[in-house]
DNA sequence: CCAATAGTGAAGTAACTACTTCACTATTGG
DNA sequence: CCAATAGTGAAGTAGTTACTTCACTATTGG
């Protein structure tokens, strides 16, 4: 597998877990401590550390440990691998809906 | 979990495998049947056929059998949900990095 | 100083995922 | 007609994932 494939198959599992979508959601907020995510969760400390990595290793989120408090913050860097995934792929569809108008125009010709 | 997000489940975790999105890519070339979806895979029509079912549910392919074959093609409903989900949340992060460039505006200024 | 706080590391588990094989049905070209 | 083709269904498996518990190490406020 390439490079650039692992990067956005991590990407896309990151972001298939509810419980990582709600840590994203709320950091989007401010960034906080992984004590403060916990709460509302519902899950272990542990738990939410391991949900942590999974999206520091996607690059959606960044964290720094000072003293004894991790406090998690967005990183955008994940999120433009996404955009750009995004943007790329719909040129494509977008392609593809087009031929298929044109198909259907021809057949409304014929 | 609402209903909304049952569909961003199943739709990151459909792009989460490198194989369907290697079957994306070909059906955006052109439609196609099963096996010759499953040629260059290097596995099982089984197989290819249980991600087909992954893809359909998340709306990113629709397959329609006539005869013995079933042709699969890309259909743009999943995709346009992604869009969405992206767009929605840029805005977020885009505002996020715009206060945090005011911060270190203030910073500056202070 | 020291009890409470914040987090880490290792190991276990139940459920899920991406496959497989094998037996089977339906369709169709020659 | 019938052998080859196209796909389906069920059941099994090896690896992964999302948790847990428990024991542990900082760090820090009072």
């Amino acid at each position: 597998m390439k490079d650039s494939e692992r990067i956005i198959d991590r990407l896309f599992h990151a972001l298939g877990d509810p419980t990582r979508r709600a840590i994203l959601d709320r950091l989007t907020q401010a960034p906080t401590s992984v004590s403060r995510l916990a709460a509302p969760l519902g899950i272990t400390l542990t738990a939410v550390a391991q949900h942590l990595q999974v999206l520091e290793e996607s690059r959606l989120v960044r964290t720094e440990k000072v003293g004894r408090v991790r406090t998690c913050r967005i990183e955008p860097a994940g999120f433009s691998v996404l955009e750009k995934w995004t943007r790329d792929h719909r040129s494509t569809w977008e392609r593809r809906l087009e031929r298929l108008g044109d198909l259907l125009a021809e057949e409304d010709e014929g």
